[in-house]
DNA sequence: TTTCGTGCAAAGTGTTTGCAGGCGA
DNA sequence: TCGCCTGCAAACACTTTGCACGAAA
C-alpha cells in the first residue's frame, strides 16, 4: 500500500471521496521539502499535465485541514502555507534576504509548554515557531 | 518627558513628521494588552473620537516598522497585528476557542537558536513563537 | 442513482497605491 | 514656504462562495 493509498483511505474512511484532485494535492504535499501556497500547490498540478482549478485546491485543503492531514500555517508573508501532518511536527527557518524556507526536526517548546500551563491554567494544544535569519548562501554575496 | 514624546522625538529624529494620526496610533498601542489589528487601532482612535483614515493607519505602521519601533506579526488568521517593540520581545498565547490573547514575557528560544546557527549556517535574526490552547474561561463551558 | 466534488465567475477580506489638497517644521 | 502627510477611491492579492454540471460510490 502506498503512501497516497493510505491518506486516501483515511478520507473515504472519513465520508470523503478520493478524487483525481485531493490524490494530486496529496501526491504536491508528499514530495513537498517545506510549506507550499494553494497557488504553488495549484501551479505544480497543473505542470504535471492535470487540469485543475484553484477553487479546488483550496476546498481540498480546507477539507484535509478538518480532517487533520495537514497543518496550515501563517509565516513570512500573507500567504496561508500547508504541510501534510505525518511528516511530523516541525518548525521552520526563512531566509529574509532569499525567502528560502527549510522544515526543522527538533523541537525546543516542549518544557516551554509545561511552564506556561503552569503559569496561565491554559490547556496547550499547539504551537507554531518560526525563525527568520540570513542562509549562507545569502550571506556570501 | 513622557512615553508619547519619547516615540515621538524618534520619528522626528530620523526624518519623520509628529503628525496627530501618529501620535494617536502609537497612543493606541501604548495601552494595548495584545497586538492589534491595523482595523482595531483605526477603530480605537475613531471612538476616541479624533478623525483617521485606515490607509493612514496602515502607512503609519508601515512606516513605524521599517523605523524599528514596531513588530509586525500575523498570528492566528490572516490579519497582521501591530505591537511596540519597546514592550519588549514577547512571545504570545492564543485561545483557540475564544481567540483570546495573551502576552508571555519569557522566551526559550534562545539556546534552540544557537543549535539551530551551528546546524544550518544561517545567521538567526528573529523569531516568532506563538502557542495555541483553551484558556481557563473556555474550559469552564 | 444519489450525493458529493468541480469549474467558473463573482464576491469578500485585508492591504496598498495614485492623486490632489492640507498640515507640520 | 516646502515637502511630507492625509483622505478618498480605486486597485490589488488572496481566499471564499453560489450555482449548475460532472464524477465517485
Amino acid at each position: 500500500m502506498s503512501k497516497n493509498d493510505d491518506i486516501g483511505s483515511i478520507l473515504l474512511k472519513k465520508g470523503c471521496k478520493n478524487t483525481k484532485s485531493r490524490k494530486a494535492v496529496i501526491e504536491v504535499l508528499e514530495n513537498a521539502k517545506a510549506p507550499m501556497s494553494a497557488e504553488e500547490i495549484f501551479l505544480s498540478i497543473k505542470e504535471s499535465g492535470a487540469p485543475i482549478n484553484l477553487s479546488t485546491v483550496y476546498r481540498n485543503l480546507e477539507l484535509m485541514e478538518k480532517k487533520g492531514l495537514i497543518e496550515k500555517m501563517i509565516i513570512n508573508d500573507s500567504k496561508s502555507r500547508f504541510e501534510l501532518t505525518k511528516h511530523g511536527h516541525r518548525h521552520h527557518l526563512i531566509c529574509t534576504d532569499c525567502k528560502k524556507m527549510v522544515s526543522l526536526d527538533t523541537c525546543p517548546i516542549e518544557k516551554f509548554e509545561r511552564d506556561v500551563i503552569e503559569e496561565t491554567n491554559f490547556d496547550i494544544t499547539g504551537h507554531q515557531l518560526v525563525l527568520y535569519g540570513i542562509c549562507p548562501d545569502c550571506k556570501k554575496e
